[in-house]
DNA sequence: CCCCCGTGCATTTTT
DNA sequence: TGCACGGGGG
């Protein structure tokens, strides 16, 4: 077994009932799951009878692959890893007579936004009324199902911003009974289609345990040990989940509090103090030795949790050297900063003996990193991004998906209308027609001798052939895909004429074998919407340990800080630390939400082991200061930007001038050098 | 009436 | 990148 500090080994060998694990950034937290698990397995748990949750999917194969590594024999073959999400669903597909739901299917929030947009379409009236968008009002009803508070109060913290005066109550009072209406038609066509969305897996596995004694006791039977990875990030849905499960099983929780960063889904970093109450009997185990990050590093992160208000009673100290002090470098445009750090990191490779992978760049939102992507294939450089599209969310993808998806569940109606549209002439108003008819016919008739009619002409026989065809190869799911693929090709190289290019034809291999990994065309539906993927240079790649195609690959991370949680990595960039983004300028009035961006950032900077690279844009530090001279208020302003206070003995500073053209690598001198020939000795 | 395609726009964070 | 919008064409 490797080698454990006095706290690590406490928590790995511990032999009461629940534990909660209390630790800081990279002070082990995988390490010690990992050693717990393989503890357990070593002393003779069965491995099936260890969950592991987590919130990635990625975290979750992770942890299982070094558990297996750590351990030679085959005792670790049954070990399972698991999101939250997915986990609910295998047991859903598992025992369907604990649940009885039966071809269902799950749906991402793509297709809740669908859904919500057809039923806006319907109630056109209300829709108009609550000027809100789909997305939002899907937003708003998993908030609210997530965290089990009222439309009243979710309405207030979500689109009111916490306010309480009576203008704000009045207004709630008016659009209340419209969104009411608007999300039980959602829920309706929910039922009707039989969708079950991401919050539902919780909520049926959730709700049937607390209702049922019986259910959870034949449950938790399966589970000796369940060990919780991120629990700061549990949001009240999720503990319901989970306490079924307190009285037959040991929880080992592992969590830290100042990297809660997900309240936008209803988690909440208190969560974490109030574990012993809420499990009696637990106890408490600290780890508090940083073995990433240099101290240096540590201080910058220190720095910026003490300037909170909210005390988290937290210094990181490291068991390493002091290293290298962190570099704060103002640049001009993002494009220069795309452009510096492509610069920094061909240095590293080729003088600095490191290694591509020896890279992680964070940004705090997908799209600020797209300038990044350009200039690193431009240069040439390999990288894959986390937190990207998902290859099942992909467009292409789902077209064919789309097909499956009403041979498996012809109540699919979003399914239908994306099928239907994909072919010339037929547009979302008839399409929308047509499903009508299909879902009616379904009570009475046989869907595949009714289509042809339901459609007619020559699209109808040509698309009720390719139904039949498709729904004959139900059995074998390779085999479908690949059906569905060769008779959409054409139509598809159509519709993507613009990008029909080398690397969208090359997914479609891929999914075939992904299907070849599942059973029935239901759970490659339900279980492959759920899986994640990364991205190499832009494509969609998945992340399937059964695929390993580029897996070994040396590349550098781009990831957002959200998805770097767990990750990290010799150098770490961490993009535009700037005002206005952290804390992001949507959430200034908010101090929550304030506090929430600190804690992005604190994840942000514990990344780094040995180099970290804080980049942040001139101009708007330009405009952030005159805004403060302009209006005297500096104290309000001052703690809207976090670095605002930096004491510069943390950092170097280092400014970064223009670079004469958008990408291009021609070198020029920082400034004219007005100090030549000249020497004052 | 319905479909298609060009243009202009704004874009947190995730299962 | 994906969307809402408007005009041209079937």
């Amino acid at each position: 077994m490797q080698n454990f500090n006095i706290n690590q080994k406490k928590a790995v060998e511990f032999s009461g009932k629940h534990l909660l694990v209390l630790a800081g950034a990279g002070t082990g937290k995988t390490k010690t799951i990992i050693g717990r698990a393989s503890y357990l397995i070593d002393r003779g748990t069965d491995a099936g009878k260890i969950q592991i949750l987590t919130f990635t999917k990625r975290a979750a194969n992770e942890i299982v692959e070094r558990v297996k590594s750590s351990i030679s024999s085959s005792t670790t073959a049954n070990l399972r890893g698991a999101t939250f999400h997915s986990w609910c669903s295998q047991l859903i597909t598992k025992f369907p007579n604990l649940f009885g739901a039966s071809s269902f299917t799950v749906i991402d929030p793509d297709d809740q936004i669908g859904a919500m947009k057809i039923i806006c379409g319907n109630y056109v009236k209300e829709y108009k009324a609550v000027r809100l968008k789909p997305q939002q009002l899907i937003d708003i009803y998993s908030f609210a199902r997530n965290t089990k508070k009222s439309l009243t109060e979710t309405l207030r913290s979500k689109v009111f911003k916490g306010k309480t005066d009576n203008d704000t109550n009045e207004e709630i009072l008016q659009i209340k009974p419209y969104i009411e209406i608007l999300l039980k038609a959602y829920q309706n066509k929910k039922m009707q289609s039989r969708y079950l969305d991401y919050d539902d897996l919780l909520l049926v596995v959730a709700n049937r345990l607390q209702k049922d004694v019986q259910a959870r006791d034949i449950l938790a039977a399966h589970y000796e040990h369940i060990l919780i990875d991120e629990m700061q990030d549990t949001n009240p849905l999720q503990w319901d989940l989970i306490k079924p499960f307190i009285s037959m099983s040991c929880l080992f929780c592992v969590g830290d509090d100042a990297q809660s960063i997900y309240s936008f889904r209803g988690a909440d970093f208190k969560n974490v103090h109030l574990f012993s109450e809420r499990v009696p009997g637990s106890e408490v185990q600290v780890l508090d030795k940083n073995y990433r990050s240099t101290q240096y590093i540590l201080d910058v992160s220190n720095w910026l949790l003490q300037t909170s208000p909210i005390d988290y009673n937290k210094q990181l100290i490291s068991a390493r050297e002091l290293g290298e002090k962190p570099e704060l470098i103002n640049v001009e445009s993002q494009w220069e900063e795309a452009n510096y750090i492509s610069e920094r990191i061909l240095g590293n490779f080729t003088e600095g003996n490191k290694t591509f992978s020896d890279h992680l760049i964070l940004s705090r939102s997908q799209y600020y990193t797209k300038p990044l992507q350009a200039v690193f294939i431009q240069k040439k450089i390999p990288y894959v991004t986390y937190g990207g599209r998902k290859f099942m969310e992909s467009a292409h993808i789902k077209d064919v998906v789309s097909l499956l998806r009403v041979v498996n569940n012809p109540y699919d109606e979003i399914a239908w209308i994306r099928f239907l549209t994909f072919w010339e002439g037929i547009g979302e108003i008839r399409a929308s027609k047509f499903v009508k008819d299909i879902i009616s016919c379904l009570h009475h008739d046989n869907l595949a001798d009714q289509l042809p009619h339901i459609i007619g002409g020559q699209d109808g026989s040509r698309l009720g052939d390719l139904f039949s065809a498709v729904l004959d190869k139900q059995g074998d799911v390779r085999a479908a895909v690949k059906m569905a693929y060769e008779e959409m090709s054409l139509n598809l190289a159509y519709k993507y004429r613009k990008d029909w290019n080398e690397k969208r034809k090359a997914d479609f291999p891929v999914l075939e074998i992904l299907a070849g990994n599942y059973a029935s065309l239901g759970e490659f539906i339900s279980e492959g919407v759920l899986e994640n993927s990364k991205q190499l240079n832009g494509t969609p790649v998945l992340e399937s340990s059964k695929l390993t195609t580029e897996d070994h690959k040396d590349h550098v991370i781009i990831s957002t800080v959200h998805s770097a949680k767990g990750l990290e990595a010799d150098t770490c960039f961490v993009l535009n630390v700037s005002p206005k983004v952290y804390p992001s300028a949507w959430n200034l009035d908010d101090n929550d939400e304030i506090e929430e961006d600190r804690r992005v950032l604190y994840v942000a900077l514990t990344r780094a082991k040995n180099e970290l690279i804080i980049t942040r844009d001139t101009s708007s530090i330009n405009a952030f200061h005159n805004t403060i001279n302009d209006t005297g208020e500096d104290k309000e302003i001052t703690s809207s930007y976090f670095l605002e206070e930096l004491p510069m003995s943390l950092v170097h500073q280092k400014n970064v001038q223009k670079h004469n053209s958008r990408g291009a690598d021609i070198e020029r001198p920082n400034d004219i050098d007005l100090s030549m020939g000249m020497d004052f000795n």
